[in-house]
RNA sequence: GGGAGUUUAGCUCAGUUGGUUUAGAGCAUCUGCCUUACAAGCAGAGGGUCACAGGUUCGACUCCUGUAACUCCCACCA
């Protein structure tokens, strides 16, 4: 079979992919082996693949992948989740393109062209993931809101509600103008935001001189003030207190009154109270017995509903209808005109800001479902202890920090949406307003059959989506709609969860409750938080920078594979990663790298020599070795090094190190010195065992390889020879004991070779241009098992062992012994007592610090023996180095 | 305003409880090679007073204090 130049990632990757899933090797179902669970957090179900979902999907398919391979019953999820607002506002976007409002649309029409929107789009994501590789068990793809998890999001709202955790209660919530809903605190993301501070003045109501200024960034809602309010101690406003005001434009009578919530050194020292309007202003509103009169909209825009009939004028009328933006503007003009506006000064305020649309939240008064979080933790103590005592053990670990202070100050969560898109809220009203909660009318009308009787009405709002997928662990595995099923006892709780920082509160505390709450225990065992995907600049990747790039095209482009090896090289757990197009490209030649690796072994499969079974270390006498053997023997302990250190570091999530270690050992182990010490001369065959020890070698590599880039390991482990099995589900030996001694005359011998060809660089041997060498040592035994490789390595015809120094030669120290090298060069003297000399002021340099260190008393006095017998060896071989350099300078006299 | 984190080579990062030859890797750079697996390659090299200032210690990249810069989280002083 002739194999093609380069790796060629396209056709192979459909051919494994449907290979493995014929197979079904990503099925799982509960047995006797221990199992290894991941519930991928759910991508927005109209969502498409970016580099985030790259990031995380491809470190939850290594970890199962690896899983797979260390005989666990390994268990993916894929799924995806309703996203109730960014759902609803694709859709009614869509509609609006179609000309249709939703406003036109009844509940029931509006959710049909959603659930045909969710059918045409919401599987787009998961093809996505097949293209990367993922090995997911497709066969449990899960919805959070398919007719089962539907039924258990009720349930549970009933459950909570039943045990007074949920209530219902007008609050100041925060709300979404755009969308027209209630959003939870976490959704709300504030952003420094330059505006201004407008000085108005409000006149004294007697119609004595003068009046009292605030400074207020919001003169649009002075038509719902209801006080002023200054500190009780400011000295500029004592003799105010008490005193009426006018409202400026709409002339209403307010009392200027005194709290101690105000700071008299900001603004003016005084406060307009707006409670429709504003959090603080509503708590101080409360205290001073105040009305709240709300003068926006749901959408934002002014209105005088709320408004004293008596007060509204032509200009207040005027207003109607007109956005809070616009009406600022309008309102700092219209004050201006009346001589009440003093100045106006820029000013920097944090704005919150929706999470989904980007629109600045309103505090507003507003009828909503709450969760009491305070009362629902103190349920299960667990909760908060899990995190802090790392039963659930946060990677990396400073996240626990967030955690828990988020726990400690914890807020009622608003749970409801004005949304039509989610799990309709499961309250009924009846005309006098008596509220009903049950799992459904007809679970109503059977525990309260005098209801069978009443008119009732279905509260029209839906869930949040989270207090969906904070079922997610268990209800992927009918947990909550079918608890103690096999599969909920085998795979909960689940493993590792992957996911990002920045949902840390939306949903990773939320399932830790959840998990607590409703089955008694933690949802999973490990969290890995990857970072934010950024872009070299360290931006952070977005559609308006158009700086995200186009993932099935960089897949098409370079490979699968290479996209995964570029996104984890460079990805330190739990930090940003600053993704560089440079790095796929170092994962497409690290492809055609073991690529050229097989062809070369391809070459040699026809051309082996049978010369009986490898020989073991021990029958290995140092002065026959043969270098083919010796070197199956260093790589064969140099592979068990690593695959114990690959497997500790896999252990501490330290993926990207991992990766780093088996590039290396593939690389510059394998290929830059195994295949190189090995490599039969042209056309001269290879000796069998040898041969043979090479492709079980390179199959180990792929089995180390294959969680990270599992496409062209397959292919590379198929190739090498024929093959029953798969890799996919290979499951990996124990490493052996790595053999210590012949570690340590690899890395000699690997110093030996470079330095000599440094040597060869420095004094411009031709690469053609064979040498000789004599070595000058005390240990020549050493020498021996690697000298063939050593001549090899560096060209050189002959290597000999001389006692004293060699005439017309170049000399040159590596360790501690002496090489002369013959070549037809002209002698560059010059140049070698420069190298020589460089040494030895390095060595001399480093043998007074030494000395230093050894002349001290109290050092000699404290440190621990183990370091005073190194520092010793470290003055013994400096000294011992020194010495020999010398001698080689003194030679060259 | 409070809290957490980061700062090591041009870039991205390792550096485990203070001592392991006066700091390591990858990428980039430079030099030499079209050597029969691979120029998307091979061989070799250069490059860092470990952010700054103090302190503890026989000894500090590592521990402590302070400073600076950056990042993130929390908190609606209008």
């Amino acid at each position: 079979m002739e194999l093609s130049k380069n790796f060629e990632p396209q056709a192979i990757e459909q051919k494994w992919y449907s290979h493995w899933m014929n197979n079904g090797y990503f099925k799982s179902v509960p047995d006797e082996r221990e199992a290894y669970t991941i519930v991928m957090p759910p991508p927005n179900v109209t969502g498409v693949l970016h580099m985030g979902h790259c990031l995380n999907n491809t470190i939850q398919d290594i970890l199962i992948r690896r899983a797979r391979m260390q005989g666990k019953n390994a268990c993916w999820v894929p799924g995806t989740d309703h996203a109730s607002i960014a759902t609803e506002a694709k859709v009614v976007a869509m509609l609006r393109e179609r000309g249709i409002t939703k406003s036109s649309l009844s509940r029931e029409e509006f959710l049909k062209y959603a659930w045909e929107w969710k059918e045409k789009y919401g599987g787009i994501i998961l093809e996505q993931l097949k293209k990367m590789g993922c090995s997911l068990d497709w066969d449990r793809t899960s919805f959070t809101m398919d007719p089962d998890y539907y039924k258990s999001v009720i349930e549970i709202f009933v459950r909570l509600h039943k045990d007074g955790i949920i209530y219902r209660g007008l609050r100041m919530v925060n709300w979404d103008p755009a969308s027209k809903t209630a959003l939870s605190d976490e959704e709300v993301i504030f952003k420094d935001i330059d505006s201004k501070l407008y000085y108005v003045t409000y006149p004294f109501a007697d119609g004595s001189e003068g009046g009292i200024t605030v400074a207020t960034t919001r003169p649009e809602t002075i038509m719902g003030d209801v006080a002023i309010c200054v500190n009780p101690t400011d000295e500029r406003y004592l003799n105010m207190i008490g005193k009426e005001v006018l409202v400026p434009i709409i002339d209403r009578k307010i009392k200027i009154i005194a709290d101690e919530y105000v700071t008299a050194d900001f603004g003016t020292g005084a406060l307009k109270v707006t409670p429709a309007h504003d959090k603080n202003d509503n708590e101080l509103g409360k205290k001073h017995n105040l009305r709240a009169l709300n003068t926006l909209d749901e959408e934002g825009k002014f209105t005088l509903e709320e408004l004293e009939d008596d007060l509204i004028n032509d200009t207040i009328v005027s207003y109607a209808g007109v956005d809070r933006f616009a009406l600022r503007k309008k309102i700092a003009v219209d004050i201006e005109a009346i001589g009440l506006l003093q100045k106006i000064e820029d000013y920097k305020s944090q704005v919150g800001t929706s999470e989904r649309t980007g629109a600045v939240i309103e505090s507003r008064l507003s009828l909503q479902w709450f969760m009491d979080m305070k009362k629902f933790i103190a349920t299960n103590p667990d909760i908060a202890a899990a995190v802090a005592d790392e039963r659930i053990k946060f990677h990396p670990s400073k996240a626990k920090n967030t955690y828990a202070h988020w726990m400690d100050n914890i807020k009622d969560w608003c749970i409801s949406r004005q949304l039509w898109w989610g799990q309709q809220i499961p309250a009924w009203y009846d005309e006098a307003g008596n509220v009903y909660v049950a799992e459904s009318i007809e679970a109503l009308h059977n525990s309260q059959p005098e209801t069978r009787n009443i008119q009732l009405f279905q509260d029209e709002d839906c869930l949040d989506t989270w207090f969906s997928s904070w079922l997610w662990p268990m209800e992927v595995f009918k947990g909550i709609s079918n608890p103690n099923n096999a599969d909920i006892n085998y795979y909960y709780p689940t493993t590792t969860l992957v996911t990002g920082q920045d949902i840390i509160f939306f949903w990773v505390a939320r399932m830790v409750m959840a998990g607590y709450a409703f089955k008694q225990t933690q949802p999973f065992k490990d969290v890995y938080f990857t970072g934010m995907v950024r872009d070299k600049q360290g931006r952070k990747m977005s559609k308006q920078l158009g700086n995200s790039p186009d993932l099935l095209g960089l897949i098409d482009q370079y490979g699968a594979d290479a996209v995964r090896f570029g996104i984890m090289i460079a990805s330190p757990a739990g930090n940003d990663i600053l993704f560089d197009e440079s790095a796929l490209e170092q994962g497409r030649n690290f492809n055609n790298k073991m690529w050229n690796a097989v062809k070369l072994l391809k070459m040699w499969e026809g051309r082996t020599t049978d010369d009986g079974q490898l020989k073991t270390n021990d029958n290995i006498g140092l002065w026959s070795v043969d270098s083919g053997q010796w070197s199956a023997l260093w790589f064969e302990a140099r592979l068990n090094e690593v695959k114990s250190e690959v497997n500790e570091m896999l252990n501490q999530f330290k993926l990207s190190e991992a990766l780093k270690v088996i590039y290396s050992l593939i690389w510059d182990d394998f290929c830059s010195w195994y295949l190189e010490w090995v490599k039969p001369g042209f056309e001269q065959p290879i000796e069998k065992a040898v041969y043979e020890k090479t492709v079980e070698f390179f199959a180990s590599l792929m089995e180390l390889l294959h969680p990270f880039m599992p496409f062209v390991t397959e292919e590379i482990y198929h190739l090498l020879q024929d093959r029953t099995d798969d890799l996919c589900t290979h499951v990996y030996a124990a490493p052996l004991q790595a053999d210590e001694k012949i570690l340590a005359e690899a890395v000699l011998l690997k110093n030996i070779i470079s330095g000599l060809r440094d040597v060869r660089n420095k004094n411009q041997v031709k690469p053609k241009e064979t040498i000789k060498v004599h070595i000058q040592t005390a240990e020549a035994a050493v020498y021996k098992s690697i000298e063939s490789i050593l001549a090899k390595q560096i060209n050189s015809a002959s290597i000999t062992y001389v006692n004293d120094a060699v005439a017309g030669t170049i000399t040159t120290v590596i360790g501690k012994d002496k090489f002369y090298i013959e070549t037809e060069q002209p002698l560059n003297m010059v140049g070698q007592r420069e190298d020589l000399e460089k040494e030895l002021a390095h060595l001399k340099g480093f043998l007074i610090s030494v000395e230093k260190k050894l002349g001290n008393e109290k050092f000699v006095a404290n440190a621990k023996p183990e370091v005073l017998a190194i520092e010793n060896k470290k003055k013994a071989d400096a000294e011992e180095k020194i010495g020999i350099i010398e001698e080689s300078l003194g030679g060259m006299e």
